[in-house]
DNA sequence: TTGCCTATTGCACCAAAGTACAGTTTTCAA
DNA sequence: TTGAAAACTGTACTTTGGTGCAATAGGCAA
């Protein structure tokens, strides 16, 4: 693969040699692009004190995934970068069989966690779960009255509040308020997520 | 590989086959232990109906890990399974690549999950594939730019303008700017009608 | 060089969605 | 009889979505 690595010193480390023979580093100053290479996958070093917010913005491009490697990958860390649209954040020195797997994942399509913080997330979010809603569809209506189930499904299907209020014979107010306590109820944060849920869509 | 895929048939699946063709489909009844295999997963059909808290917990030895490879995949069974020891979870007819994907990571001591899932763990962000399209979705995607097309996918997946607008660095307006351009060509009237759309939901 | 397409963006505006506070009425189990 | 839940609704507000007008800049084929 030829992947590059970018980095603000233009030094190759020999884990990232070993797993990634083809690839180059290409040398970054805060703030500037980067032309893109032939890789799939773009590789950032995340220096200590460095900012993800400087450093990454300018590194997304269409049709290429950046993975974060940071020199003190801590959670909160890990989370932001995810969060802001790299596929995966490991380690600086990770081991060339981490990197490689990393590489696999993301190559198709995927996002790649580290076991440990995605084991607290599973943990959190199991336990979540398990205090309310689930996400199966027919689980999560179980939740609802027979009219927010009514309201649910319309939504679900495409329908406007105004839509909904003219064919239940029911005022928008009242649609309005019966999706309040359905977003409540699912744990969803608007009708294009209780779609999403209600249809299944996704994998 | 020698995995062993433990199911209540003895039927090979052809993506089974494709992804593992050294692998062994072993027979167990509900509350029995299954003698354990030389490959380090060992790979657990569910079918639907059948509950993990029956099948999951006399498969767990030490020095393998299980992967459930589930008929009816939601997000709550995923997260119950992962949260009780599993090692990763996928659709019982997951393309051949997408098993070998998690053969690799699970070997490697990682966890293993849909993109999906992950990404709603790690607080919704989104990176959606076209992966599970419909050829409606297809062809409706194909009238689209190469940037309007990765816009529609994020909306599909169910981000805000917001959401998009940070995590392709872009303004929020231009994101708006895309959309109008994907409803004119498209035909939808709002974002909810393009996510139905382009997850083959619906009308 | 020219024209078209794509990508991007600002300002302004209106519509729709969603939230907050508050209220009435009906049904039904305790 | 009482209290809770469900259903309904108004007024008012904030946030988000979507549109209109206008603009710049890069890429690329004719």
């Amino acid at each position: 693969m030829n992947d590059e690595i970018i980095d603000s010193e233009a030094r190759m480390l020999p884990n990232w040699r070993a797993a990634m023979p083809a690839a180059n580093v290409v040398l970054r100053s805060v703030g500037n692009r980067v032309q893109p290479g032939a890789g799939k996958i773009r590789w950032c070093r995340l220096r200590a004190g460095e900012k993800h917010t400087d450093v990454l913005p300018p590194l997304f491009v269409p049709g290429k995934f950046i993975v974060v490697l940071a020199d003190q990958p801590d959670d909160a860390l890990i989370l932001d970068v995810l969060a802001a649209g790299a596929a995966g954040c490991c380690n600086t020195h990770a081991a060339p069989e981490v990197l490689q797997q990393v590489a696999l994942v993301v190559e198709n399509g995927g996002l790649w966690v580290g076991q440990r913080l995605l084991q607290q997330l599973i943990g959190n979010t199991a336990r979540i779960l398990g205090q309310g809603a689930t996400a199966e569809s027919g689980s999560l209506l179980e939740l609802l009255s027979e009219r927010e189930r009514q309201v649910a499904r319309m939504v679900a299907g495409g329908a406007s509040n105004k839509e909904i209020a003219d064919r239940l014979a029911i005022a928008e107010r009242t649609v309005k308020a019966h999706l309040t306590a359905i977003f409540e109820k699912t744990g969803v944060r608007d009708r294009l997520q209780l779609s999403l849920k209600i249809n299944g869509a996704g994998r």
